[in-house]
DNA sequence: AAAAAAC
């Protein structure tokens, strides 16, 4: 928990870099030639210094992007034995030889053991809660879900870990993080993206995608051929995987779960967000990466600045995938995605990941995949039977005090009097400051991240939040996706959002790894046009609907963004709904109004109403 | 309309 991504910074900054990727003589003008950055395979990295690594093999070197073949894709589907541990000097699959150093072997390579050890920080904050039933993840949750897939030749789903053929330096690390066996995201989307398939794969909140993801990149990095990277000045470096997140905090979270997943195989891992000093990331990124995990801004800098290159890149992997896709979002994903020189669908492979899916936005989305897989991992019904999600009628002038009965009862019935932890929601940033202000005066202590507070701040008010120093965290919707924040108890959405999906995503902070949690909302006549998604949703997740909220989302429009389809799943995949495009070639004609999509007509996936959304 | 995301 102490460990901020300044210390973990200054810590290895103390470190020497190999000579392996250390491209950059201090001197700008300083003579390029000896010191092109070689890149060496993850997998050579941990050998004793003698073990002549970085030789890597003549021919396929970079071979433009069509050298971009996946992980698995040549050899790896066939046997996918991992190589000998010995070192031959084969190219190709197999051909950089050896296994990844295993938890021994801590010498050669550029770090030369002196990685942190990811793990302990963990450890030393999970003692303050003292908690026994907290450890691991409760799979009885996940038992019985409802999955469909689509697309051609979907991988068979696989029940642990063991049958993957991971490596053994990350089963390691699946065995520390106390993985037993996998979700269920985990177990249909890991096989699909070992493939070499693209995915986009709808999944609940807090099942586990951040490791479906970050698995296949690590394994296929530590297995794919040594590949050079171009030289392009010794300042740029070259990714082979990248990672985009919406938020900066979330992008720092997928950073610290992957460099546990990562931790001595050799693969690097490093972040890159906006409101921190560039000049620490720069230094990071100059020791070398593998696996580069950003929001999009300080990425689109990074690239502007020819400090990151993305030709090299194998993987891409968007998080929270339909907010990156979403109008704030898409002219920037599209900018790092098409108009830089990432390889294209196809060459790399590309997954994207969301607990929530619109059908207009998956259709945007198919532009940045190839032959896709469409997976949807969901209880019937809905996300979260985890999350007993409660309802209220309270005008604005009446939610001050409402909260503060909620917090009282809370503190009341709260283990020694402590109070659990509780994440608000409101609607501004203003709005977040005004209540947490109000909230200490009336000696509940609270903190607030949004967007108008300085990147220190905001970090600062999240570490306080989960050590339980402030238990109470007022947030704008900053905090509404992806964040793991272990033990909070209580969601209250103070201000509804206008989006059910947001909705989704918000309680969702709570109930996560198969834990229970509590979701409450404020609703009043502003909030009519989510009333029918509300009801909607809460019936199918089982929860008790108000007759009042249910006679006003029979009185409200029906229609609208929030109205989703019906059905076992949140969502569908949007290729499939229509009436003529069944088969998989044919599914790019779903931009034509005249396919029976995109018209104005009825039809449950067309644009305007009907959009639908997947969930859980 | 608000939120987020670079300097």
């Amino acid at each position: 928990m102490r460990t901020s991504w300044a210390d973990l910074a200054a810590n290895s900054a103390a470190e020497n870099s190999g000579p392996a990727f250390s491209a950059n003589n201090a001197g700008t003008g300083s003579t390029v030639a000896p010191s092109r950055p070689v890149y060496v395979p993850p997998h050579l990295r941990n050998r004793q210094p003698s073990a002549e690594a970085p030789v890597p093999a003549p021919a396929p070197a970079y071979s433009g992007p069509s050298s971009g073949s996946v992980g698995s894709s040549a050899a790896g589907n066939s046997g996918s034995r991992w190589p000998a541990p010995r070192n031959d000097h084969r190219s190709g699959y197999g051909g950089g030889g050896g296994r990844p150093g295993g938890w021994g072997n801590r010498s050669g390579g550029w770090d030369r053991g002196r990685e942190v050890n990811p793990f302990e920080e963990e450890d030393n904050a999970e003692e303050a809660f003292n908690e026994q039933e907290n450890t691991g993840i409760n799979f009885d949750a996940y038992e019985d879900i409802p999955v469909e897939t689509s697309g051609e030749n979907v991988p068979p789903p696989v029940n642990t870990f063991a049958e993957i053929d991971l490596g053994d330096a990350l089963n390691q690390n699946i065995r520390r993080c106390k993985y037993v066996k996998p979700t269920p995201v985990q177990r249909h989307a890991i096989p699909i993206s070992l493939g070499g398939r693209d995915l986009m794969a709808c999944a609940q909140t807090g099942s586990g995608k951040t490791a479906a993801f970050c698995f296949p990149i690590i394994s296929g990095i530590m297995r794919g051929q040594p590949v050079q990277r171009p030289p392009r000045g010794v300042r740029t470096v070259y990714p082979l995987a990248l990672v985009l997140s919406p938020t900066r905090e979330l992008s720092m979270q997928i950073h610290e779960e992957a460099r546990k997943f990562s931790f001595q195989t050799g693969v690097k891992v490093v972040v890159a967000y906006g409101g921190a000093p560039i000049n620490q990331q720069l230094r990071d990124l100059e020791r070398g990466v593998d696996i580069l995990v950003a929001t999009p801004g300080r990425l689109v800098d990074l690239l502007e600045r020819a400090r990151v290159s993305l030709q090299m890149i194998r993987y891409l992997a968007l998080d929270e995938a339909d907010r990156m896709l979403d109008m704030g979002f898409e002219p920037q994903i599209r900018k790092i995605v098409e108009q830089m020189d990432m390889p294209p669908p196809g060459v790399r492979q590309t997954m994207l990941f969301s607990a929530t899916f619109p059908k207009e936005i998956q259709r945007l989305a198919s532009d940045f995949l190839s032959n896709y897989i469409f997976l949807a991992v969901g209880r019937v019904g809905s996300s979260t039977d985890l999350i007993v999600q409660r309802v209220e009628y309270v005008q604005e002038s009446d939610k001050r005090s409402h909260l503060m009965d909620l917090l009282h009862a809370q503190r009341a019935n709260g283990v020694q009097g402590k109070q659990a932890l509780t994440l608000v929601f409101v609607e501004t940033k203003k709005g977040a400051d005004s209540l947490e202000h109000w909230l200490c005066l009336n000696g509940f202590p609270a903190t607030t991240i949004h967007g108008d507070r300085s990147q220190q701040e905001r970090e600062l008010a999240l570490r306080s939040f989960k050590s339980g120093n402030t238990p109470i965290l007022v947030a704008t919707d900053v905090a509404a996706r992806g964040l793991d924040i272990p033990h909070v108890a209580h969601v209250v959405n103070f201000d509804l959002p206008n989006d059910i999906d947001d909705y989704v995503h918000r309680i969702g902070r709570t109930g996560r790894a198969g834990k229970k949690g509590l979701a409450t909302a404020f609703f009043n006549d502003n909030n009519s046009s989510l009333a029918r998604a509300l009801a909607d949703l809460m019936q199918e997740a089982n929860q008790e609907v108000p007759a009042w909220l249910s006679r006003y989302a029979a009185r409200s429009y029906g229609g609208g963004r929030n109205r989703r389809s019906g059905g076992r799943f949140g969502s569908r995949d949007f290729r499939r709904e229509g009436s003529f495009n069944r088969g998989s070639s044919d599914y790019y004609s779903a931009g034509n109004s005249s396919g029976g999509y995109g018209g104005s007509g009825g039809y449950a996936g067309g644009y305007g109403p009907g959009v639908t959304s997947a969930w859980d």
